[in-house]
DNA sequence: ACACCTAAAAAGTCAGACTTTTATGTCACA
DNA sequence: TGTGACATAAAAGTCTGACTTTTTAGGTGT
């Protein structure tokens, strides 16, 4: 799954990203390039590009003289794709999850309407076919073969919104939703109701029905949020 | 404005970074390390800690034997505040302005219920001061003023949502209100129903009315899709 | 007590040599 | 004519050592 080999800095980065969000170093801790360097056994050159890559994610801040400081978690670029998957891989992954669940509810509503008015019809004829194979699998701990039908739906309605900053937000929905299968309270089958709204949600989009389609998903982010006591009942 | 001396691999970004977002190299264009150290007169080794930060930011990829390839735009990480605000400096800024605003108006209505609910009393009180601020330099063509409490308005609604990614949506926010401000049309003093709503959201969100912040939210982003002619009317 | 000056620490920069991966072209063989 | 193995070279990747620049801390002198 993960590559092994695609550079050396990047396999200092999948140790020490995760060791900072983390907070394995609290913020205005002081970091040495050299002394990393040594650490991790990679000369100064690939540490440094490293710290560079670290230091546009806004994770720390190098300065002359004082060396490389761990900045305060407001800092950080949180919607890096990296850093969010750094930090679903660390400790706070259920604030995490949470904090991306409260996102999606904002927006996925939104793109939902959006996507009624602009969706193609190739689009269309994919949003269908993947509500009835979240029906096909939504019955006898087929979890997993689930789960990969409502990823694809939501990236789909994402991406036929039409909006890009909507469409980037289809890896973080992906990573929500693979989460709360994978780690979270998931061991019975999917909620029958929420089955159900989407193939509606597929129904209303291919009639382009805006503001149906932004009610239905406003319905299933409802669901969403109180899977995880966000939503009082 | 723009620091001079942070670095020579940051003032090479400066100049590279705009050029790919502004089209200027195509989607698929190579690029060789070599030839940009020359072209920019710097080392190899500081321009290969500006390529390893392009790469992180997805706008390039870099592999052995080929050379750094320009990623077509959907790769992008058009969350980066860095990115956004080479796009926004770019060509293409009012498409970019667009599908920010329409991010906004997703995004800021349910950080306004949110921040009803979780918003302190010294949150409470700067609004309240920040749209008084608003009405005092709403007549007169006293654009700057009102720009400034503007944007604080907006950044503190987002940061007493108490959602870490709202919070970090204010710079993207502060940066589609300046632009409105400076570069679109704006000739004329804000519309003073928009000021109304911005005291009235005030009032909820100390009130602890979070359906009403909400609501009056949505409005404020509807005259905000209207001015740049997204809503029908 | 205060201003100024010096020294050192750490990041930043550069240049050169070497290694590794990999796209591509070539040549023999079927 | 096609195909597969192999050689070649191009570009990124890595390492090292020397040097420069900035900035902090501490000392010195009035």
């Amino acid at each position: 799954m993960t590559a092994q080999a695609r550079g050396l800095h990047a396999r200092v980065l999948d140790s020490l990203g995760p060791a900072i969000t983390g907070g394995e170093y609290p913020p205005g801790s002081v970091l040495r390039t050299d002394e990393l360097a040594q650490r991790f056994e990679v000369s100064r050159s690939v540490m440094r590009e490293a710290v560079r890559v670290l230091e546009s994610m806004h994770l720390v801040a190098s300065r002359r003289r004082v060396g490389v400081t761990v900045l305060p978690a407001e800092e950080w670029n949180v919607y890096d794709p990296q850093v969010i998957r750094w930090r679903l891989a660390g400790a706070d992954r259920p604030r995490q999850l949470r904090s991306l669940t409260v996102l999606r509810s904002a927006v996925e509503p939104v793109a939902a309407g959006l996507a009624a008015r602009h969706a193609t019809a190739g689009q269309c004829a994919a949003l269908t076919e993947y509500a009835l194979g979240m029906v096909a699998t939504s019955r006898g701990r087929q979890l997993e073969a689930y789960l990969v039908h409502d990823i694809a739906f939501h990236r789909t309605v994402l991406n036929a919104s039409g909006n890009e900053m909507f469409a980037r937000l289809g890896d973080v929905v992906a990573e929500v939703l693979a989460g709360r299968t994978h780690h979270d309270v998931m061991f019975e089958d999917p909620d029958p109701a929420a089955v159900t709204l989407h193939v509606r949600l597929a129904e209303a989009v291919r009639e382009g029905d805006a503001a149906g389609a932004e009610a239905l998903t406003r319905e299933i982010a409802e669901g969403a949020l109180r899977e995880l006591d966000i939503l009082a009942p």
